[in-house]
Formats: structure tokens, sequence, C-alpha cells
RNA sequence: GGAUGGGUGGCCGAGUGGUCUAAGGCGGCAGUCUUGAAAACUGCUGUGCGCGUUCGCGCACCGGGGGUUCGAAUCCCUCCCCAUCCGCCA
């Protein structure tokens, strides 16, 4: 959420920033409500004002006559001030949603529309294959890596048991993400993986409604976490820090679960857009001046991770168009994906400012200084287990079906290729 | 799941209807003392919103929400969380 002093001092810099984003908002109604807002909590206060003066000289009245006037006196301030209240509150509902529809401003250098920009590539370069590339659904058949029927039975489209080799994998990539980020001074986390739904409405997603993303639990406030981004953000919900402590590095493993509702189709075969995965996930928190320096060090560890697996990628400046509601600034890696054909997302690290703070009220302190201020969250895929799985198989594949094992998986995995069973 | 006790400022902790304008302590800031530091002593020290915008004034906030009352940290209802014990269990 951005904050309402800031919309009602710069409407053109909102407007033109909701533009830029394509969303849709009416600010104007916006300022409406805030100002009419303004205005109800003045007459409220004043009628409160009023109130506790009356009932403060109850105590010191004469005799049992004035006693009782001034009691009927309070009464009718009290009913005045309760009757503003609901007004206010009438108030406050139509506002709220449309504040929290409002995108976080966009860091200058992104790039404005929809088009995105190539600001990277990896070491690695394009795999050259001597016959036509399969796609990993085949080799994981091939390999009895996967199995999506079984899975179907069991949970429906979008589940999938991994099997054999692939397990060993979703262990030494865990295993080996988990290595780079402690070496870099993280604080290791496995996370919940459901949360209050109030959480998930700071972090930004919408538990209910039609276009959810999120599994929400029956008869509770709980819903499954589509990534520990979630999790992590809440870990310091309502907390005060101190500006010496920041920033604070933390990396969690969690599992994500998404509706996915409304993807079909060839984009989403196989293991590419599922209702469930696991991910390592970076997060920060950090003083406002030290954010963008952040982003870049965690696109830096995102193409460090997949250049230590020999990966190729590109790097994307995401447009306006395309970023989310949090984030000021986000950089996607996305894998060659030789079965595809194409590059696919792998990561996505997003410098999110104040605007998750503000609603999770995360707040720091500087010594020897008044008040408080907002922390900025920042968050990044270190490995997202199902996508990643996909970039191995599909660039490491063999002309004879086999896939080679890259070499930093191979201490937990124990072997170096994985050969056909059948 | 059952029982009991709890949730108060940055932290600890007192507070069972009206000088609560929330005691006291710790921490923090400033000062005295000191070559310097520590100790000791003295004073100041919550957050948010609004109005005046030097000084200040008002409102709200004692886990969340609702209620009783002229008036609630305090009484009632409800939800959440924490601790301990019991039950169950990987």
């Amino acid at each position: 959420m951005l904050d309402r002093k800031f919309i009602l001092e710069n409407v053109d810099l909102v407007k033109q920033n909701c533009a830029n984003r394509g969303v849709r908002v009416e600010i104007d109604r916006v300022l409406e409500l805030e100002n009419h807002r303004k205005s109800l909590q003045s007459e409220l206060d004043q009628l409160n004002r009023q109130a506790n003066e009356v009932s403060k000289s109850i105590g010191k009245a004469k005799d049992a006559a004035q006693r009782e006037a001034l009691k009927d006196e309070g009464r009718r301030l009290r009913e005045s001030a309760a009757s503003v209240q609901g007004e206010l509150n009438r108030v406050a509902a139509e506002l709220d949603p449309l504040l929290r529809s409002i995108p976080n401003l966009t860091h200058p250098a992104a790039p404005i529309g929809m088009e995105p920009v190539e600001v990277g590539r990896g070491k690695t370069p394009l795999p050259v294959f001597d016959f036509p590339p399969r796609d990993h659904v085949e080799l994981g058949e091939k390999l009895d890596l996967m199995d999506f029927e079984s899975a179907a039975r069991v949970a429906g489209h979008g589940f999938y048991f991994l099997k054999n080799e692939a397990v060993l994998l979703e262990l030494a990539l865990q295993r080996y993400a988990v290595d780079v980020l402690m070496q870099e001074g993280f604080t290791l986390a496995t996370t919940p993986d459901l949360a209050r739904n109030e959480i998930l409405e700071g972090i930004g997603y919408l538990p209910r409604g039609p276009e959810t993303q999120i599994y929400s639990i029956e008869g509770t406030d709980l819903s499954l976490v589509a990534t520990a981004e979630i999790t992590l953000g809440g870990m310091l919900a309502d907390q005060i820090l101190d500006a010496e402590q920041l920033p604070i590095k933390i990396c969690g493993i969690s599992h994500c679960f998404r509706t996915e509702a409304g993807a079909h189709g060839r984009q989403t075969r196989g293991l590419f857009r599922v209702h469930q995965f696991t991910k390592v996930e970076m997060f920060a928190f950090t003083l406002p001046d030290q954010s963008d320096a952040m982003l870049e060090y965690f696109r830096g560890l995102e193409c460090r991770i997949f250049d230590g697996l020999g990966i190729p990628y590109r790097v994307i400046d995401t447009p306006s168009g395309d970023l989310g509601g949090p984030a000021y600034r986000k950089y996607d890696l996305e894998a060659w994906m030789p079965g595809r054909g194409e590059f696919g997302e792998v990561t996505s690290t997003s410098n999110c400012t104040d605007y998750q703070a503000r609603r999770l009220n995360i707040r720091y302190r500087v010594k020897g200084e008044k008040g408080t201020h907002l922390v900025h969250t920042l968050n990044g895929t270190a490995i997202a287990i199902s996508r990643a799985l996909i970039a191995i198989l599909e660039n490491y594949q063999q002309a004879d079906g086999s896939v080679v094992i890259p070499e930093v998986l191979r201490p937990v995995v124990g072997k170096d290729k994985i050969l056909a069973r059948r």
C-alpha cells in the first residue's frame, strides 16, 4: 500500500504510474473519499474531546441535578460521535480496497510499457544438439523421473510425483542453493506452508475472490502459501527493528501452492505450471537506501546459482506493465528450455520498497532519533525446483536419451548421469 | 481436544470504574563529576493521525473485534496468541 498522504500530495505522479502499469484505479474517487475521511475524523475528534470534557466534569459536579444534566449531555455527545464513526467506517470500507489496488511506484530506470528488456545473459552458451531435443516430459517418462498420471488420480491435473533421480535432484538443488546462501550470510529457515490471510494480504495477495491464485483452508483464516515470500515477510510483522540490525537476509524453503486459475495449454505442459512445487527463496529487510543495491545483489546471486548449474539464461528487466502491485522493480531470469525451444522464467527478484512493510507494519528506529520508519522488503527466487528441473533435463540431455547431472549437484545425487531404465 | 493462568510502552513489570496525564525498573538521550571512560547523581525519553506549524493543543492506541457506562487497561461477550498440566500423536 502507498502512503495516503503521499497519494494526496502526488496525484499526477500516482495517476501516471497507474497508467504506466496498465492498472485502472479511480484516483479521483480515492481523493474524494480520503478528504471526506479526514474531515469526518476531525469531526469525530472534536466530539470526543467535548465528551471527554463532560465526563471529567461529572466527578466535580456540585449536586445530583447538575450531575444528571451533565450525564445527558455526555450521552448526547457520545451518540453523535457514534453516528460519525459509523459514517467513517462506511467511507473506509469503500476507500481501503481502492487504496490497496494502487500499485507501488516504479523505479525510474525500469522500462515503461509492455516490452521486456533483456539486460544480460548467463555464462553458459545455448546448447547445440545434433539430434532433435526432447522436452522434459518425454525425458521424464523415458528415465522414469516423474508420474503425472498417478498424480492426477490422487490430486488432479497440475500435480506430479517426482521419482528416482528427480527426487535426488530436488534434494541436491535445495542443498546447492542453501550452500550458496549460507556462504553469503543468509539465515536459513524452513517456513510454514500455511499463513494467515492477514499476512497474505500484507504481502499483496488476495486470498479470496474469483481470480485468486491462493488455496484457502475452509473454516479458518489460513491459506496455503504461494511462496515463502509470504511467510518470510510475515516473520517480522509488527516489529520495530534497530537500524544497525539491517539489512537482514533470510532464505526460506517452503512448498508453494498455486491454483493457476484459468491457465492451460501447451505452455503449461509437464512441470512448467503446476499447483505445487518446492522453492528456496531469498528475502531481505533493509534500510531504504540499501534496497536498490540489495536488488542487484539478489539478481547477482540468481545469476551465480544458474551459472553454477551450467544453464543458459537471459536476464529480463520487467517492464512497468508486467510488474505486480508491490514491486518497484523486478528482474527475472529466464532459462533456455530446448524442449520448448524458448526461454522460460525460472527466477524472479523484486524490490518492494516500503509497500509491503506499510501493511505488515515493519519499522526501524535510528539510535538517538525520534520516531520510526518503514523498512524496505525484497524477495528473490534462489531455486524453484520444478522449473529448474525442466532446465536441467532439457539442457543436459544426450543423444541416447540419458541426462548428465550438473557437476555441482553430483555430490548429493551420487552419480554423474541418469540412464534410461527401459 | 480438555483444564488453568496470562497478553500493558523499545524491553521487563505494577495497575479490578473517574487526578491513569499508566507506577517502578532496564535500555536510550542530555547534563554534573572525570585527563578520558566507567560508576554515581539529575533531567528528558511511546506510536499514529489532525490542527497551529517556535512553544504547543486535540484525538486514538494497554492482543483483535464488539458491548455496558457520562466515563473502561480495569466489567461483559467473542476471536486470536502465549505458558503450564492432561489427552492424542510423527
